[in-house]
DNA sequence: TTAGGGTTAG
């Protein structure tokens, strides 16, 4: 019986001997119960005046930061077995509600039950407080069935028309996903209070269905029904939801005006709006403001700079909740690891995982989600596969993370082989998964696979394509040389190709030195994406690689005149926690000099293991020695020479970087990997490469 | 005594 957890916490203690205490209702430590539970018995209040017993009762179970499992124990056990004057519905109504409020529905539900036998016995009868509270249980617990039948106790009762038995009815079956009937209910209620349009507003907020929110307040602001500070935390939360920036702005302004931000939900609520409507700023000028900030407040303003792809400022903010007393959750781990997935940060997210452990924060599907995305972002698959194991519930989100990790850190294989586990766990494929699979085939050459899932997704799984996935497709027909198949299946795609599709056609043509098509494709480029450095470079080097010198300077000087600056390149290295960011050409680190003078003796070292400098991607304007000096000053090649200076031998270098890795880099980290014997893991903009005794885990595919 | 609220992953 579920009660039990909380009833049989403990006996009854012995009471102690008699004491001249008077009582009084006010909160007590447990120690004090029996005390001041003897006081009453002696002097008799206890069982002649309802009153007292009611305040005892009151005293011991409500909740408080003193209450415990062992004070509703105690509660429960006087009701039980007395002594006490005749029991009323009052009697039972504080405990359901202690129990509720303690996080026991389930207890409060079976107390409920036993109200009604005892009602037959003692002639004692649930009234408008007991119904409304159980109500609310069986909302808590999702409990629609019993939530119907204790509606048909308030029907034979006659307390359909108490406004709390109603409210809590409307709130009960929207929050069971009910919010038809839960419509029902709200538009037979005459006299709609602001509890009432909040509860129906609060089933849509339960139902993610964010347009109907704002339409209600439209709604209520029409008719001019009241609302407060709870509607508009809906409503906040709504407009932020569907980016509705207009009507969120305006709830702001007014709720600094009426003093409402006060109010630390609707503070928070406010933040997470303006975050999500793109006023990162703004959310947190009020955030800064706030009186006291708590677990969900800190957490809003950490997932706002993540969603907003201001990681490190994300982890900044992080460091600064740890310097106050409140402690992060499951749910601010979620966006701290997201922060450190993107920037590679993986030592933070390693003390993350051991916070997470230490702590016992609960494993939810969506923190466990993260944390495989973390390792998989990191290229620590391995990890990634740990994590993954040790999750108690895995969703499609989780298994999808799993998939495209294994994709872009060139397991291709593997990968395909989870989408089989995926399937024969019964657990669903999304539009994302299948994403991961064709990743997962165009980094591995697996024409045919690619071919055949994506032909199953639609068939089979009634998957309509994204352009996400035309683009994938794209992409390993190009990369395998099929450049004409690939060329043809972008002219036969039914939504129109962008650029990054275009791209992919256009970096194959590179590849494998189709002129003819990379032309094409750039003409169809230039219109939809005009300012991307990567397309003239792309060609440049399309141009260059079959000697057509001329042209390629011509493309060159076309993008300068239309002004389009390269993209520098920039790579990211973290060492002991800290993150360290790398230009090429970069002289801003102090120790410059010393860089550069390990990136010297690290290319002498690597020329002797037969690297020879590849200037293909290098600038055209200058002479062949010019050109190897400016490639050895990539950005990674800067960064792995830092990472050789700064760690201990033999330990694994890891960088990510903003652009893909160039000819010349890949070939030379190669070689790095055997001369040095390290293992250095790059992360580009694409995928990993794992460079191990002179090899990489992409084959230089 | 009694009803309603904010943060999270591929």
């Amino acid at each position: 019986m579920a009660t039990a957890a909380v009833v049989s916490a403990a006996a009854l203690p012995a009471a102690p001997s008699p004491s001249p205490v008077r009582y009084t209702p006010r909160r007590a430590a447990l120690r004090d119960v029996p005390q001041l539970h003897a006081a009453l018995l002696k002097s008799g209040e206890l069982t002649t005046s309802p009153e007292s017993f009611h305040s005892f009762l009151e005293a011991t179970a409500l909740p408080s930061p003193a209450t415990t499992a062992a004070h509703l124990s105690y509660a429960i056990r006087l009701l039980r077995l007395g002594p006490h004057p005749p029991l009323s519905a009052r009697s039972y109504n504080i405990l359901i509600r202690a129990l509720f409020r303690a996080g026991h529905p389930e207890d409060a539900l079976h107390l409920f039950v036993e109200m009604l036998d005892a009602a037959i016995a003692a002639n004692v009868c649930p009234d408008q407080h007991t119904i409304a509270n159980t109500v609310k249980s069986c909302a808590r617990m999702y409990a629609l069935a019993t939530g119907r039948s204790v509606q048909a106790y308030a029907v034979k009762l006659g307390f359909m028309a108490d406004q709390f038995v109603l409210n809590s009815l409307i709130h009960m079956y929207a929050s069971c996903g009910d919010v038809a009937a839960a419509q029902v209910l709200f538009n037979t209620v005459e006299e709609k209070g602001v509890v009432t349009w909040n509860a129906m507003i609060a089933g849509y907020v339960k139902n993610g269905d964010w347009k109907e929110v704002v339409e209600m307040f439209k709604g209520m602001l029409e008719v001019q029904a009241p609302f407060d500070e709870v509607t508009l935390v809906s409503v906040a939360t709504a407009c932020g939801k569907i980016g509705d920036s207009k009507l969120g702005e305006r709830i702001g302004v007014y709720a600094e005006e009426k003093g409402m931000v006060r109010n630390r939900n609707l503070a928070t609520a406010l933040v997470d709006m303006y975050a999500k409507c793109g006023e990162l700023d703004k959310a947190r000028r009020l955030f800064d403001r706030m009186h006291s900030r708590d677990v969900v407040a800190w957490s809003a303003m950490i997932s706002g700079y993540t969603q907003a792809d201001r990681c490190r400022e994300a982890l900044t903010i992080f460091n600064e909740m740890q310097a106050t007393e409140v402690n992060p959750n499951d749910v601010t781990m979620v966006s701290v690891l997201s922060a450190c997935a993107v920037l590679g940060a993986l030592e933070m997210g390693k003390w993350v995982h051991s916070y997470i452990r230490r702590k016992a924060l609960p494993l939810t599907v969506v923190l466990g989600t993260a944390l495989v995305d973390f390792y998989a972002k990191c290229g620590c698959i391995e990890d990634a596969v740990k994590a993954f194991e040790s999750m108690p519930v895995r969703n499609s989100w989780t298994w999808t993370a799993l998939i495209k990790g294994m994709a872009s850190n060139g397991r291709g294989r593997e990968a395909l082989e989870l989408f089989s586990s995926m399937r024969e766990a019964n657990i669903e494929p999304t539009d994302v998964t299948f994403i991961g699979v064709l990743l997962a085939c165009s980094h591995n050459c697996l024409v045919e696979e690619g071919r055949r899932h994506f032909d199953s997704m639609t068939q089979d799984y009634g998957i309509h394509p994204r352009i996400e996935h035309y683009g994938c497709m794209v992409d390993l027909l190009g990369r395998a040389g099929l450049i004409d198949e690939a060329h043809q299946f972008i002219r036969n795609m039914p939504i129109e190709p962008n650029a990054v599709v275009w791209r992919a056609l256009l970096s194959a043509c590179t590849v494998h030195k189709n002129v003819e098509i990379g032309e094409e494709a750039l003409k169809q480029i230039i219109p939809l994406d005009p300012c991307h450095s990567g397309n003239y470079i792309l060609l440049s080097n399309t141009y260059a690689s079959v000697g057509q010198w001329k042209e390629a300077a011509m493309i060159r000087k076309e993008m300068n005149e239309r002004g389009i600056k390269k993209i520098p390149g920039c790579s990211l290295i973290e060492l002991d926690g800290t993150i360290f960011e790398f230009f090429a050409e970069d002289s801003e680190h102090p120790q410059s000099r010393e860089i550069y003078e390990k990136v010297d003796e690290m290319i002498e070292n690597i020329k002797m293991a037969g690297y020879v400098p590849n200037t293909a991607d290098a600038r055209l304007d200058v002479d062949e020695s010019e050109k190897q000096v400016s490639v050895s000053h990539h950005s990674e090649k800067l960064a792995i020479a830092f990472g050789l200076m700064k760690s201990r031998p033999g330990a694994t270098i890891r960088l990510s970087k903003n652009l893909r890795v160039c000819v010349d880099c890949h070939s030379a980290t190669k070689l790095i990997s055997k001369v040095y014997n390290r293992e250095i893991v790059v992360r580009d903009r694409n995928r990993f490469h794992h460079f191990k005794d002179g090899l990489c885990s992409c084959n230089d595919y």
